[in-house]
DNA sequence: ACACCTCACTA
DNA sequence: TAGTGG
DNA sequence: GTGT
């Protein structure tokens, strides 16, 4: 069985290739890196065709022009086959699948003048965006990879209980400083032989645009939008070229008729008056202001503004406010803060000892933005795991009244009494 | 025309 | 049950 | 707003 094995590159009918009819226009390509993605070609399932017959399904090219010099263009038209950069391949092979087509299209502008140069920046380098980089750290710090089941109490410093100001910051004159922060951490390498990448983000005219729209619409309430914009976004960020017209963008997932009438006004004008309208509305700006105080959502900022209230200190005098909103609001500027990275690290190792007072053994680690390496965090999310994996029943309501006692933990924006059974 | 995420908690 | 948070 |  199995006749075929003395091959170098066993070659995997079941690879992620498969099916695939290739023909590479080699034009360009160091040939080493030509050699490589041969290898990994037939070794992940795909035929390589040596000419462009009409069984090729596939045509890589480093770009359009090197495409056109190689083919005629009617052909490639009439034989209906995917043109795709090599950063097609170069992505799939590092996330170890398909990626999707159409961010790497060869589109075959006439003309033969102009053309499109997918490298804004030269380096011949991959970016791609991983998916989802969830998993893996988890239990990283757990040390032992078999508690990875363990029945996990988890608490939201934000939403179980506010840790509201008790900052040291409160004697620090500056604590803003995006540039220091950002150096701070940056996980990402810039090896080229990892299998991280560097985020480009040209178009930054546009996703910051976008943003403000996802923000806005937010606040209004008006979820279903907020979310087109919400995935739009990483779309455009993904792009490995800037956006100078919207043909560019005309098949992009996610990215409809609204959004290129967008994305054309903003690269013709720089602007989107669109945006411009709503940020002079004072319907619009009160009701996104409300809508960032913690317990504030789109329905209640509307009342108020519908009651007349204008700023925040209208709304200390308004009755209706929930206990909740209060605090939201006595803590706004707190809560609006975000938190050094090295703080949160300070607090981890506070929370960890506190917490193996009360029950040794106790691991507590930080999640949320932190354990994503991000410079600064909007709250702290904090893990706590027991290794004999049951002592950790009854540990958050001792650990939570221990906090409060020594005054780390002041008011409740929420008191959960049953989300502290909560198992993974 | 219709779907697009979930779910515990608060009032 | 409507509203809210992430 | 986008996609089916």
């Amino acid at each position: 069985m199995a006749p075929k094995k003395d091959k170098s590159p066993p070659s995997d009918p079941n690879g992620i290739f498969s099916g695939m009819v290739v023909f590479l226009i080699e034009t360009g390509v160091q040939s080493r890196r030509l050699q490589i993605w041969k290898q990994k070609l037939v070794q992940m399932g795909a035929k390589l065709e040596d000419r462009f017959t009409k069984n090729v399904s596939h045509v890589f090219a480093m770009d359009a022009n090197l495409l056109l010099q190689k083919l005629d263009k009617e052909r490639l038209i009439r034989a209906k086959v995917k043109l795709l950069t090599y950063q097609w391949l170069e992505d799939s092979l590092i996330e170890g699948e398909k990626a999707s087509e159409d961010l790497y299209v060869l589109s075959l502008q006439s003309g033969g003048g102009e053309s499109l140069s997918p490298k804004a920046d030269n380096d011949g380098h991959s970016r791609v965006t991983r998916k989802k980089s969830r998993i893996s750290a988890e239990d990283a710090k757990n040390s032992s990879p078999r508690h990875m089941n363990d029945n996990k109490e988890r608490v939201d410093s934000r939403d179980t209980k506010s840790a509201s100001s008790f900052t040291s910051r409160s004697s620090s004159p500056e604590v803003t400083s995006p540039e220091a922060i950002d150096s701070l951490n940056k996980p990402v390498g810039t090896s080229d032989s990892s299998s991280l990448y560097k985020p480009p983000d040209l178009n930054r005219n546009i996703t910051q645009i976008f943003g403000k729209l996802l923000n806005i619409y937010r606040a209004l309430g008006d979820d279903r939008r907020s979310f087109s914009y919400y995935k739009a976004i990483p779309v455009i960020e993904k792009l490995p070229f800037k956006i100078e017209s919207v043909d560019q963008v005309k098949h992009l997932p996610s990215i409809g008729k609204s959004m290129q009438d967008h994305i054309q006004e903003i690269v013709t004008t720089g602007k989107l008056s669109k945006l411009e309208h709503f940020e002079k509305d004072e319907k619009v700006k009160t009701i996104s202001l409300f809508g960032e105080v913690w317990g504030i959502g789109p329905a209640t900022a509307l009342k108020l503004y519908e009651k007349g209230h204008r700023t925040l200190d209208d709304l200390r005098n308004e009755e209706s406010l929930t206990h909740s909103q209060r605090l939201g609001l006595k803590y706004f500027d707190d809560i609006q803060t975000r938190i050094p990275r090295h703080e949160v690290e300070e607090m981890e190792r506070l929370l960890q000892k506190v917490g193996e007072e009360i029950l040794p053994g106790v691991i507590v680690v930080c999640g949320g933005s932190y354990r994503r390496g991000k410079a600064s965090c909007g709250d702290m999310d904090i893990i706590c795991t027991h290794p004999d994996r049951k002592s950790h029943k009854g540990f958050l309501p001792k650990f939570v009244k221990r906090l409060k006692d020594m005054e780390f933990l002041r008011e409740d924006l929420v008191f959960s009494v049953h989300s502290t059974e909560v198992s993974i």
